[in-house]
Order: structure tokens, then C-alpha cells, then sequence
DNA sequence: CCTCCTCTAGAGTGATCGCTCTAATCAGGG
DNA sequence: CCCTGATTAGAGCGATCACTCTAGAGGAGG
């Protein structure tokens, strides 16, 4: 209720783009859903679809940045929230019907041949990730090099396992990448204390 | 020059999923690249573009599985071809210029909330590859669980890499993900050979 | 009151979407 | 030759696409 026109059109876009890519978003569809005349959108957004999906797939980015950094900071340990932020994922899949996964992930696949600037966004916030998880890991005690190999790792394992959970509509895929990320990072561990 | 028009219009579709994926691939478009009437794709196609692109997602899917068989097949060792496998993708993405990857991926996340269809046919593909992989495995030695877990976390781990790899341009996820698979393959032989 | 500027409001643009339709073309059997 | 069914060929359909345009509503300063 409280929430701006400018923020309506951005909440209503990153839903549309995580059900329905970024080609498949209608912008009548985003301001129907939002609320808002159209007009407004391109007040706004004078750049039109490309420079709103710009704005929303960094918004989404730090979104998802901040509710993974929050459950692994409510966790006791590293490898307990590896372990939660795989089953935290696979709980919202669930919970939301298959449809919620990685708000991104989509767009970036939609995009990366086909829209430069937007590809860009989508690096920027992959390389976010990356650094962020990367640091988790060094605090942690690992090695640079193998604290950003880790991370990687993961960021892959959970896109992989998104792909693999909405198809099949299973969270087998989810739990699997879970066991598989909390067992390399362990095995980091185990490297670097000896 | 020899290929039916059925065919061709197979081909032609096969490329425009993976570069601008199920919703932005036109029928247009696709007869036009296959030069191809387009009264040509409904008299093959009466379903449209549904049935089209579930035919392409199977076809797509089996050849992917082809080319992997081949590559490992290849291979001296399991060990050896699960690493072949990922090198192999990686050298087709940058030969490609980051265009061509999964054939699937991109129309699997675009379908998967929104055409019942063509997600079943996704996950059809998927769990073949799961099959198969399997099979592969256990022929190497390892317990039937925990050669499905490998063969899942081996696709999503190579599935995510393409993300990571096409929105940033660089082959560094893949690579990663590789050593990663290579990693948990070798950690489980271990462990069956005792 | 008036002016100025931001923002709301939505009708209307040409282009393209998936798809339907009818006609032409072709091959093989009689 | 004619007939028949499969395939090629492409114009045209309503709907929707991203986008532009003009007009009005609302609040702040004078």
C-alpha cells in the first residue's frame, strides 16, 4: 500500500520475469499486474523494457544476496549454512509450486545472446554472488583460490539443481546439489586445517 | 541439401531455442531460416508451435545424449570422460562464442510455470540423461544410489555452469565445475573399490 | 488565483505474434 | 491422359508486442 508506483513496476516485473523470462513478460501485463498506467512506465523507465529489466534483474540480484547472506548468518556454522541455504531453496520451491526459483537464472539464459546490456546486469550479479560467497569461505579459514573454486561451485550447483527441480517438478535435484556442495566444502575444510 | 523439410524445420528450431529460446523464437523466423514455407510447418506440425518445440526439446535431447555417449565412449577411463565431458563443453562455448549450450536449459526455465507440455517434455529429457548417467556409473562399480546422485549433481553441475558461463562470458564456471564432478566421481570410486 | 513541474492516465502507433485459409504443385496409379 | 492425396506456397486473420503521444491531475511556490 505504502509502496511507490516506481517499486510496484519493479515487484510486479521480477515476478513476471521469474514465471515468464524476460521475453515472455508483456510491459500491459507488468502494469496490470503493478497497478499502474502505462504511462508511468515509461516515465519512469524512459529506456523502455531494456532499461527496466536492467533495474530488476540488479534489484533481484541483492534481494536474493540478502536473504541467502541472512540464513547463513542465522547459522551455526559454515557447512550448516551451506546445508540451509540448499534446503532453504528447496523448501521455497516447494512451497511456492515449482515457480519461485532464482529470479535471474531465466533471464540470464533468455539473454546472454541476444541482449548485451542485460547479459551485463546478469554477469554483474553472478560476479556479486561470487565475491560475496567467496569471502564466506576465506573468513572461514580456506584459501583464496579455493574459497572462489567453492563458491563457484555452488552458484552452479544451485542454478543447476533449480533447472533440474522445476522440470521435474522434485526436489531430488536440490537436495543432491545440497549434499554435493556441504561435502566439497567439508573436504576444503578438512584440507585447510590440516 | 538432402534434408526433408521436416527435418530441416527441426534444425532450424533446435538453433533458435538455444540462442533466443521458446518464447522468443518466431515461426517466422523458423521457416524463414530453414527456407521453408510456412504452410510446410503446420502440415507437419497441426499441433503448432507446442508440438514443434516438444519435438525439438526430445530430438535436441537425444542428440545431446548422443554426443555426450560418444565422448565418454572415447575416454580411457570413467574418470577420464566425466573430465572430457566438461572440457568438451567448455571448448564448444567459447568456439561457439557463448551461444551454443544446453540446447534445453533455456526452454525448460522459460516453460516450466507455463506450458504443462512442454515442461513434461524437459523433464522427460532430464531423467534420461539421469538414466543414463547412472547406468554409466554403476558399469564403473558404484552403488546404485549413490550413482544417481553423481549423475544428478554431474547435470546440474554442468547445467549451472552454462549459466554462469554464457552470462559471464568465460569458461572459469565450467572449468570449475568440472574438477568439481571429477572431484566427487573419484571420492566415490574410492570409497566402492573399498 | 496562477504557474510550473512531476506524475498519472490511457488511447493509438506500426510491427510482429501464432495461426488459418485457399490455391498451386507434385508424384504415383489407373 | 485423369484422378487423388501429400506437400508446398504464401496471403491474410485477430491479437498482442513494445512504444509514443497528448491530456489531465496533483502539489508547491508565489
Amino acid at each position: 500500500m505504502t509502496a511507490s508506483t516506481k517499486e510496484r513496476i519493479l515487484d510486479a516485473t521480477a515476478e513476471m520475469f521469474r514465471r515468464y523470462g524476460y521475453t515472455g513478460a508483456g510491459l500491459k501485463q507488468i502494469v496490470q499486474k503493478a497497478n499502474v498506467p502505462f504511462g508511468s512506465l515509461y516515465h519512469h523507465f524512459p529506456g523502455g523494457k531494456v532499461e527496466l529489466g536492467a533495474h530488476v534483474i540488479r534489484r533481484s540480484g541483492q534481494m536474493y544476496q540478502d536473504i541467502v547472506t541472512a540464513v547463513m548468518d542465522a547459522s551455526a556454522s559454515i557447512e550448516e549454512s551451506v546445508r540451509n541455504v540448499f534446503s532453504g531453496a528447496a523448501a521455497v520451491l516447494q512451497a511456492s509450486d515449482y515457480e519461485d526459483a532464482c529470479p535471474i537464472a531465466t533471464v540470464a539464459l533468455e539473454v546472454a545472446s541476444t541482449n548485451e546490456p542485460l547479459r551485463e546486469a546478469t554477469a554483474e550479479v553472478f560476479e556479486k554472488w561470487i565475491v560475496a560467497a567467496t569471502e564466506r569461505f576465506v573468513s572461514a579459514g580456506i584459501a583464496e583460490a579455493k574459497a572462489r573454486e567453492l563458491a563457484i561451485g555452488m552458484i552452479a550447483a544451485v542454478e543447476g539443481a533449480f533447472i533440474l527441480a522445476r522440470a521435474t517438478r522434485s526436489t531430488e535435484a536440490m537436495d543432491v546439489a545440497g549434499a554435493m556442495a556441504s561435502g566439497m566444502l567439508e573436504a576444503a575444510l578438512h584440507e585447510s586445517r590440516g
